[in-house]
DNA sequence: TGGACGTATGCGGATGTGCGAATAAGCGAA
DNA sequence: TTCGCTTATTCGCACATCCGCATACGTCCA
């Protein structure tokens, strides 16, 4: 795999990484894995203020990873690509593999 | 899939989202994915300064990604688990496709 | 031990990000 | 149009992050 072009690196960090870079965000992409929703329900669900749901939505669907949809008075947001949660359990898993593999080195450390 | 507890998305969150983060850092991360390197072998390909490189490094290692070792007055780097590449390959993959999506609607509307 | 090379860190400033509180704006029903 | 419900936005502040510069630290070898 070449060296990306820094365009390219720009890019990615622009509408992905700075997507999933705050704990709010990754749970309310969590609950629209689940099941699509409003904002008032994920306010409730993830207990936030509506506002800060309202920000985080605003943000994400900046960066195009979630898309809304007026029904009736409320705005239901989904995700427009679930892979996006794929791509969270796979850092879930290198994480807990990492950590798995440092407490065995402090294991033998302290032996 | 259930909802993830808070804790759990916190970890998450400070090690691996913050770690990719800054496009420094996915340079870095690819660049390692090549081969392993040390600190000025880094910085001279990436055209930053030494110290950028090295704080980015130390982060990374903090986050248990990277791995250090001395090798003469040097330090070789290298990633602790090369899944953390793919892991962005499939960001990229995601990206592409939604910016496909959103070029296909915007040339409906201009039909 | 002194010098050269390679790496890490401290500091100050600039920039970016998230939040609370209040409020504006959009939609639907009567 | 007016009210009630839902969502979006504005403002000010607190906090984190990143960088350049200078410098300290580590390691090796003469």
């Amino acid at each position: 795999m070449p060296l990306l072009p820094l365009q390219e690196i720009q890019l990615l960090h622009n509408y992905v990484c700075q997507s999933v870079n705050d704990p709010k965000r990754i749970q309310i992409l969590y609950a629209l894995y689940d099941e699509p929703r409003h904002v008032t329900a994920l306010a409730e669900l993830l207990d936030m203020p509506q506002p800060t749901v309202s920000r985080h939505l605003a943000l994400l669907r900046q960066r195009l990873l979630v898309t809304a949809e007026r029904s009736g008075p409320a705005v239901v947001y989904r995700l427009s690509d679930p892979r996006i949660v794929d791509v969270l359990e796979q850092m879930r898993s290198i994480l807990r593999e990492v950590l798995e593999r440092q407490a065995e080195v402090l294991d033998e450390q302290s032996e």
